[in-house]
DNA sequence: GCCAACGTTGGC
DNA sequence: GCCAACGTTGGC
């Protein structure tokens, strides 16, 4: 078998529908909900188990880094498309051609504080103006950071 | 295949 | 709550 060396990603969730602490909880969570082809692209030709993950906390008072996670799963469909009642039900999906693709995300640590997106902003030219965090009107809320990128940003710790 | 209209994201 | 920026949809 070839190993692999570990990818790193940054995965953003608004804390008021599912925060750091709530993965602390409950240990490991289908990362469900993602309705971006790109982003799912990450998810599911991307990510590998083991890889590591700054969770991120978005739409909140002080939106920044709130912890760090692992990818705990391999991809496979999100199980939400096709349930009706579900806010993500998306009509055009089917068992045999599922549309979106998760993984699961395992809760690693909290960090001793949030690393705020406006402390993050006076590191661009660190972290490379094409960093999704930082890039104007970047919405992506699942993106691959270089090993590089993931050591600078816990060194601000 | 174009593109206007619409819905969503997410910082502020 | 506002709204800029972006992605998707669907008529043509």
């Amino acid at each position: 078998m070839t190993r692999t060396r570990r990818r790193y990603w940054l995965m953003k969730s608004e804390p008021d529908a599912f925060s750091i602490d709530d993965l602390q909880r409950v240990g490991t969570e289908p990362w469900n909900g993602v309705r971006n082809y790109q982003a799912r692209n990450f998810m599911r030709d991307g990510m590998q188990v083991g890889d590591g993950v700054l969770f991120y906390h978005s739409n909140t008072a002080v939106p920044g880094i709130a912890g760090t996670a692992t990818v705990a799963s391999a991809a496979y469909p999100d199980d939400t498309q096709f349930d009706r009642k579900s806010d993500y039900f998306d009509p055009k999906a089917t068992r045999e051609e599922p549309r979106w693709f998760l993984i699961d995300v395992e809760f690693e640590r909290k960090l001793s504080r949030t690393i705020p997106l406006e402390e993050i902003k006076q590191h661009g030219e660190r972290l490379g103006e094409e960093f999704a965090l930082i890039k104007r009107g970047s919405r992506l809320s699942v993106f691959p950071v270089s090993a590089d990128q993931y050591k600078f940003l816990l060194s601000l710790e």
